[in-house]
DNA sequence: TTATATTGCAACTAATCGGTTGCGTATTTG
DNA sequence: CAAATACGCAACCGATTAGTTGCAATATAA
């Protein structure tokens, strides 16, 4: 199955997932506590993070820790920096227009 | 139906969409030319681009020329800031091991 | 006015999605 | 060893998705 990291952040629920062991590695069923929905549905969206790699397994025992694969988030970064630098441009060019006023009122 | 940018960004076409129009306003045919489907699916993804607010129309004569929304863009590196923090903070810890390193050199 | 062009909207379809239940496997515990 | 725990995987289901074709509405051109 093709997925890509934007498919990836596209449901809430794996926004959340990630959120959540950003800053810790988690198992499935300690996740599974902060949503409403079975164990089995949230092995599911780690299991479409795993395939897209913005998420590594670490094996321990019959535990599986998940963590986030920081590396990754940096595509959607890279992706969105052609379009900060059209909002960066833009304020530039508003910055010209408001002291172009500010000559005229002189 | 509800809709956000996440969602909106997930399509490749509509990706596609947004970096042909991130720089010109288009209109609907002229957009259907660069892909292989047909005018009507552009239309649909216009149509969900507009609802998420991403995208917005300039009615001209019968012809509606769409355009980015490049505010809503920034909505997608607000939500990345909390993550741009994380790897900022690995790659310093990284500077640290690499100058405890240098220092043990010596 | 009639014909043409640009577009949106509705109905339909096949595929995919997010969720469920059930089961098999591997590891730990009693 | 047997029971319990942690997990992945497969089958199934209803809702949504991305695409199609067909048609109506509006604006321009002949």
């Amino acid at each position: 199955m093709r997925r890509d990291v934007f498919q990836a952040i596209a449901d809430p629920t794996r926004r959340a997932i990630i959120a959540l062991i950003a800053l810790q590695a988690m198992t499935p069923n300690a996740i599974a506590e902060y949503f409403d929905s079975t164990r089995q549905a949230v092995s599911k969206h780690l299991r479409i993070l795993t395939e897209c790699e913005l998420v590594k397994q670490t094996h321990e025992g019959r535990e599986i820790y998940y963590s986030l694969e920081i590396e990754k988030m940096k595509e959607i970064d890279r992706w969105l920096e052609q379009y900060r630098k059209i909002w960066e441009t833009r304020f530039n060019q508003l910055d010209e227009v408001l002291s172009t006023i500010k000559r005229n009122k002189k």
